[in-house]
DNA sequence: ACGCCATGTTTACGTCGACAACATGACTCG
DNA sequence: CGAGTCATGTTGTCGACGTAAACATGGCGT
């Protein structure tokens, strides 16, 4: 038997996520860590110093997967940048669907209050990533009346927003009827909105546009 | 001195709203409440059972108060259907932006967690006052195309949406210049997008329609 | 071979939620 | 008016947790 674990820093993150799917954020402890991976209650702490540095580095991951999934989303939908911009959207919204617990600890208040520069750059990426998808969407007819800020804030209130519902089982249960994936296309579209897409300039235009609900 | 606080029920959940304001909702604790209110660590316990019992009551209260201003907002904002949806969504976001702890602590996954038949009862009437404000808009030409369901879930994901962004200073750092309650505004207006109105029968109007930014 | 250093262990302290046993005093009813 | 009952607060205790300091082990480089 090692004295010496091996690779205790990594366990701990998988084991972390693992318990935050089961039991949330606030049923993560550094002791329970600890327990699981029988290693004395302190081993945890010489890979971190607090419980908020672990929920950090579970978080930064956590942003860098999102912001990951969106790029692949985003590519897989081709050169158009409007339908470009739906895939970010639609690619937040499907990984907030597929692991609901992780999704909403990123956003606890516990995790936003953290100080912690490299997490703050995280986040701040994927608020640039959305930024600049809907500057580009903008670019390319999609609500040309807009100011772009304004673009901006609607753009990560409806992924917050869209995130937040379809993570949350209790209100999920609210919806009636209907398949979830279907629904968070429709809500896609309400949001993306593709026939605003140069609208101004040629009313009654984006009936050809091609539709790309699956693009992500 | 008397024996008994008096009124140590409703000092508890006042000095806990300020907890909540000064800590976030997991800086909350009983003991820490005795200790301002000057009580002995188990007095609070004859009033709420356990630390659940007493962020319930806290988010019971929040969830009246939500749908409260949000009902005022909508009556202000006179009969037509499409100006009272709007009404809805900005006193929401108005609510979020004005006590932003409060707001949070609301939408905690802790919170969510609870099981508690009053606490269900309050956030499905917010999610229903949502939902009927979505079905007259949508009933006055509002969004014609789209299914009931996917305008109700994209209220209540823009709804949600716009108020963590607004609520957290660290989003908000993130947007370039300009006032927070235009910007909110501005975000509203891409929600509703009055234009969108009847347009679908009518293409291009819209045009007549009043401007209701400030109606809220 | 030696010693340094990363990594894990042990012990300890203070806070917390929760529980049980007890104390006080207000209010009721005979 | 006096006894009892009940709501409300207190004290004491337990186990879990985060955090910290002192100590142990063993791998690795010089």
């Amino acid at each position: 038997m090692a004295y010496h674990h091996g690779n205790l820093k990594q366990a701990l993150l998988e084991r972390a996520a693992e318990v935050i799917a089961e039991k949330g954020l606030e049923g993560l402890s550094l002791r329970g860590l600890a327990r699981d991976l029988d290693v004395s209650h302190a081993a945890p702490r010489r890979h971190f110093p607090d419980r908020e540095s672990l929920i950090a580095a579970i978080a930064k991951e956590g942003f860098r997967r999102i912001v990951a999934a969106m790029n692949a989303g985003a590519d897989a939908a081709g050169p158009d940048p409007v339908a470009r911009y739906r895939a970010l959207g639609r690619s937040y919204v499907r990984f907030a669907n597929e692991d609901p617990a992780f999704f909403r600890a990123l956003n606890d208040p516990q995790v936003r209050r953290i100080r912690d520069e490299e997490l703050r750059a995280h986040e701040a990426e994927w608020f640039e990533t959305l930024r600049e998808g809907a500057a580009a969407a903008q670019r390319a007819g999609w609500h040309p009346e807009a100011s772009p800020e304004a673009l901006v804030a609607f753009s990560v209130a409806g992924a917050m927003g869209a995130g937040s519902l379809f993570s949350d089982s209790g209100w999920v249960a609210l919806l009636e009827g209907g398949d979830l994936d279907t629904l968070a296309d429709e809500v896609l579209d309400l949001i993306v909105d593709r026939t605003r897409t140069t609208m101004l300039e040629t009313t009654g235009g984006g009936d050809e546009v091609v539709d790309d609900r699956r693009a992500s």
